[in-house]
DNA sequence: CAGAATGGTTGATCTGGATCAAAAAACGCT
DNA sequence: AGCGTTTTTTGATCCAGATCAACCATTCTG
């Protein structure tokens, strides 16, 4: 594993704090793979054989059902997923494929939960990134059950702007996904995205801009409970 | 606290396997409240100053936004809630309240962290209850985007048959609350209930018999990754 | 650069589920 | 037991959002 990935991994909270020797066994036993874009990396039902890490590009977490697919989250570097499954050791609940080209670490499951069990400050980090996917779903499901289609859409474009810093900013995905994740259609998100023009949004493609966030925040009603990154 | 609360305790996955000097310590800090029904134990943006633990009764986890209020979970004998606030030390997302008269063990969180740095079983315990939430979550998720209400309730109702062994049961809980927890309105669940009787769902006041399980599990083809208890 | 493929928009229509209103049933309380 | 309150059910209506179908706009590809 080439210095440069190390370093990256290194600087991730997950595994910031562990003791370097630990930290060192991991990398051994980790490695490093390319994805081309589309590609299926973990179907939901799998056994969790890897942590994964995203590096660069991108990789969505979904699921299906009778037919069905949902978009549940976005993975972007550099970042974990599936914790959940590899501490557990439980099957994966997710479906992840890449959306873009990218470049994804491997550590095996196994080395994760014995590195676990000996080294104290990457139990805490587990525990605190574990309490942050939860909280995560949790205000998720919020969103779901407490607004309406066009509030989640306000909302979410409210959040992009504080992550941006600026009122206006390019999607970072594609409509037909940001209506899945979004639970909606494409065509209702479309229409969404037209009746928020009373509130000062205007929509060029996949550009965004948001004329007047105070009007728009006077309708979507953010709330740090739902919408607050890190509380 | 009195001997045999204690036992009740000890004898849950999170505080099973910990050292019995740390468990006594906690103990020590711990303290015992009865509760009338549907009295406010904490609400959604205070800090999580206690883990609360029910003895019994039930506690209803519900949220709010902009007027509306749902449902998230319901927490029975003998379980903990809101660890993932007290371990983060962030504020509650959801508030909590009883649905009957309870009796509830409050640890402070303070000294759950304190121990969570000292134990390291403690420690392991609570990374496996935060993922078995998170997952929990989760599944409740894919439950909501995939399906629709009808197909949710079908799932209920045998998920509940599953978890009594019989195909006739009670409903643990009132159909209002019930309706919030499935993301529907009371009057839809009595409607659906109707649907279901298409499948062999008989209801008389809160007492339903399936019929036909095999009938309704083809309608409602239930999924380990959504309805599993323990995958 | 043409043509195909994919993603996005628009319009028409349909439907699951919400809302409103009121009756019926169940529950708690004195 | 009887009365008032709350829950549940039923009916009528409405609306958000899904679906279906067609069209436009990109971008990919040879």
């Amino acid at each position: 594993m080439s210095e440069s990935y190390r370093d990256d991994l290194r600087s991730l909270d997950l595994f910031r704090n562990m003791q370097r020797a630990n930290f060192d066994s991991l990398m051994r036993a980790a490695y490093v793979q390319n994805f081309p874009p589309r590609i299926d990396l973990i179907h939901e039902g799998d056994t969790p054989d890897f942590l994964h890490v995203v590096l660069t590009g991108s990789v969505d977490l979904f699921s299906t059902w009778n037919g069905r697919e949902t978009s549940m989250a976005t993975v972007r570097p550099v970042s974990t997923f599936i914790l959940a499954a590899s501490v557990k050791d439980a099957p994966y609940l997710m479906s992840a494929r890449t959306l873009e080209k990218s470049r994804i670490v491997l550590l095996p499951s196994e080395d994760v939960r014995a590195i676990f069990d000996i080294d104290h400050d990457f139990a805490r980090a587990i525990v605190t990134e574990l309490a942050q996917c939860y909280r995560a779903v949790v205000k998720n499901t919020k969103d779901l059950k407490l607004r309406s289609s066009l509030e989640r859409l306000a909302n979410y474009l409210l959040r992009e702007r504080g992550r941006e810093g600026a009122d206006a900013f390019t999607l970072r995905m594609e409509k037909r996904r940001l209506a899945s994740s979004l639970g909606m259609t494409p065509e209702n998100l479309s229409r969404a995205f037209k009746a928020l023009e009373a509130y000062g949004v205007q929509v060029t493609g996949t550009r965004i801009t948001l004329m007047d966030p105070e009007d728009l925040s006077g309708f979507a009603k953010p709330n740090p409970l739902i919408d607050g990154r890190n509380t």
